[in-house]
DNA sequence: ACCCAGGGTAACT
DNA sequence: AGTTACCATGGG
């Protein structure tokens, strides 16, 4: 069956774009598809509405927590926009919803995340994905971290990742061995489940923001990446406004995908 | 050839 | 506690 969210601060592009995921694809006609949950789906976006195609009825919950679809983004918005700037980003970018990603793909997506970009990252994701994952409807699942069990950096060297290879070894050894426990880290105060992350080799303070904001829909996780110094630079020398209280991690992804598509930025970096 | 990319680590002051 | 070179790889 088809599925109809009627929504207006629900874009797909912008949604899917905006550089919190990396393995969703756009088809030449505009929809979009992809696997999450380990269950395929492609969606078209219309006037105020996205639809969702061919889902089975008892996935549509599955799909709503997902797309996030029981938060209000219009309250949102309209408390963010009492900041002149973020009245700027909402305009343009307010079509973005926070995806309720699985902790451990946010997780290993974000470390080949670092000194790294956008079209790179998916690909070597992308080759994760071929690699550990399992087929699903001509696509593949990210792999969990059963799948990489015993993973080495050789194992890996086909993806091309870097130094971020024993990264990955080392998030998938602590994640299976328990010493990193994503039951816990979802119940833990921010600081605290901060801090278990980076108990991790290569997790520093912005990937883990990215794990907690993207996949533990921590929305008060604030991820400072090189676009995020820079506009805090420019636009608020003194941190964020008193608006942004609770929901950091919303404004940060609007300012994000403000300035990388508007500029809006003087290059004194 | 040089610089940068949704950074982190180790080795320095 | 605050800087800095280095880390693989690929595109501009």
């Amino acid at each position: 069956m088809d599925f109809t969210i009627t929504n207006s601060n629900f874009d797909i592009k912008q949604t899917f774009l905006c550089g919190q995921c990396f393995r969703w694809q756009e088809r030449e006609d505009g929809r979009f598809h992809g696997i999450a949950h380990g269950r395929y789906i492609s969606l078209s976006q219309g006037d105020g509405c996205v639809t969702l195609h061919d889902i089975s009825e008892e996935d549509i919950p599955l799909w709503e927590d997902y797309f996030d679809i029981s938060t209000d983004y219009a309250e949102m918005i309209s408390r963010l926009s009492a900041d002149k700037t973020l009245a700027a980003a909402c305009k343009s970018s307010g079509g973005i919803r926070l995806l309720k990603q699985e902790p451990f793909e946010a997780l290993i997506s974000f470390i080949i995340s670092q000194n790294n970009n956008i079209p790179r990252i998916s690909g070597i994701i992308g080759r994760l994905c071929e690699s550990f994952g399992t087929e699903i409807n001509g696509g593949y699942s990210f792999p969990t971290a059963e799948q990489l069990n015993g993973i080495t950096p050789d194992d890996l060297a086909p993806l091309r990742a870097g130094f971020r290879a024993r990264y990955i070894c080392d998030a998938v050894n602590k994640v299976n061995s328990g010493e990193v426990d994503f039951s816990e880290i979802a119940v833990l105060p921010l600081d605290e489940a901060r801090e278990k992350l980076k108990l991790i080799v290569g997790v520093g303070d912005k990937v883990a923001d990215c794990v907690l904001l993207f996949g533990f829909a921590r929305r008060n996780a604030f991820p400072k990446d090189v676009w995020v110094k820079r506009l805090m630079a420019e636009f608020y020398p003194d941190g964020l406004p008193e608006c942004t209280l609770g929901i950091e991690g919303i404004a940060q992804q609007y300012l994000f995908d403000y300035v990388r598509n508007n500029g809006g930025l003087n290059n004194s970096k």
